[in-house]
DNA sequence: TATTATTTTTAGATTTGTCTAAATTAATTT
DNA sequence: AAATTAATTTAGACAAATCTAAAAATAATA
């Protein structure tokens, strides 16, 4: 079946929502969506007769399985949008957004397949999310601490527990963010800093308070 | 001004038509558009009141110059993108245009600036189509005969004048297409074969009757 | 030039997505 | 449990983009 944009914008909604409250209200929805409750309402209808809600008047609503799927294979796209957008044209984390917000709905899905292959079929996105695969899966991730990874592996950065602005500077000195690639090549049994390898930067050295703030999940 | 999809679909449909015409007539457009002529008037109205086309009713029209920069702007995201489809992606060049008409109307300026500057701000899309500028220029490409390259200099290759599937099947055996770039090493005197480099393969010889069908451009 | 044919425009309807205001249902309080 | 408040839906309107059918203007031809 194919959805109009509004239709897949509302879908995305409510798949975000509904994560948080299972049952999603229209209020919600239309706050979300920056819109009306009553034009909520009218969508509504109009996804329960294309059977991708589970929809009770006055009863909140919430996608059905193939609903779920459906808003997984938009944020798919959403999401390698993003990782293009950073990791490849250069684009600040923070501003890609919006820009993802339109191209996800270009439909084309061989555009999406060869997309992926290009970036390498990317795991997380530029802000730690992960991407959901071609069946729209999301990958199980096992993040585990930095200053945990054994000496000579190799891991990817997911997230960083500690957001502050300081954090953020030593990160940005460092040349680490979400998606860079973290060789361990020795910790120091002295005060536990890490030699680690960035991508295809020098080494340098890291405190075991800095690798401590630090997730990363093997390929 | 902003632009809907649509009336940019219809700004960029006088574009091409006027090319060949000058002034456009409403049925040519609605044939074009794969649409019908009233909805052509009523678009008419309206391009008419942004100022965008000079519009006199039932004797045609065109685009004025404002009309002309966006179409050129237009036509500029619209060949980037099939830039980056074709050469990033490998997406075939028969098979990019649909998926391009979608992406031009992505409406982020930083983002095509980005883009052009990874594809590395080239001049010709890959069927050979010159990609205008950041200010809606055409770049002028002085096309020259391959046979006509100087040894040792490189040049891209913008068009074929034989398009015979035999053609064809001679580019495709050598690597060469649009926008490959080509170094010539040697030129044979007794026969006028030509020993080339095709971007980064090896070197190999073409006939000069092949040569001979072959233009190229300087960057 | 008068008539016919073609092209273009207008008038009015349709679809999608939206809105406001009023009505209805559910939840909360007294 | 009745009254009040909040959430949701309905009714009806609107804008954008499209369409069909009819009217008007232009072009072609006898």
């Amino acid at each position: 079946m194919n959805f109009s944009i509004s239709e897949e914008n509302y879908i995305k909604g409510i798949y975000h929502l509904q994560a948080e409250t299972g049952l999603v209200n229209t209020n919600a929805l239309a706050k979300e969506l920056n819109t009306k409750a009553a034009s909520v309402t009218d969508m509504l209808k109009k996804l329960k007769t294309k059977k991708i809600i589970q929809y009770e008047k006055y009863h909140g609503f919430k996608l059905n399985e193939s609903g779920n799927k459906i808003a997984l294979l938009i944020i798919r796209k959403h999401r390698l949008w993003e990782y293009f957008l950073v990791f490849k044209l250069g684009f600040n984390w923070d501003k890609v957004h919006a820009i993802a917000e339109e191209l996800e709905h270009v439909s084309s899905t061989e555009l999406i397949k060869k997309l992926d292959n290009y970036l390498g079929t990317p795991k997380i996105d530029p802000h730690g999310d992960p991407i959901p695969d071609i069946n729209g899966k999301l990958p199980v991730i096992k993040q585990i601490n930095l200053y945990g990874l054994p000496v000579k592996s190799t891991a990817t950065v997911s997230s960083v527990s500690n957001q502050s602005s300081q954090m953020l500077e030593m990160l940005h000195h460092y040349g680490i963010g979400i998606g860079s690639k973290i060789t361990v090549n020795r910790v120091f049994d002295f005060d536990g800093s890490m030699e680690i390898k960035v991508s295809k930067q020098a080494s340098c050295i890291i405190s075991e308070q800095v690798a401590k703030n630090i997730f990363v999940y093997h390929d």
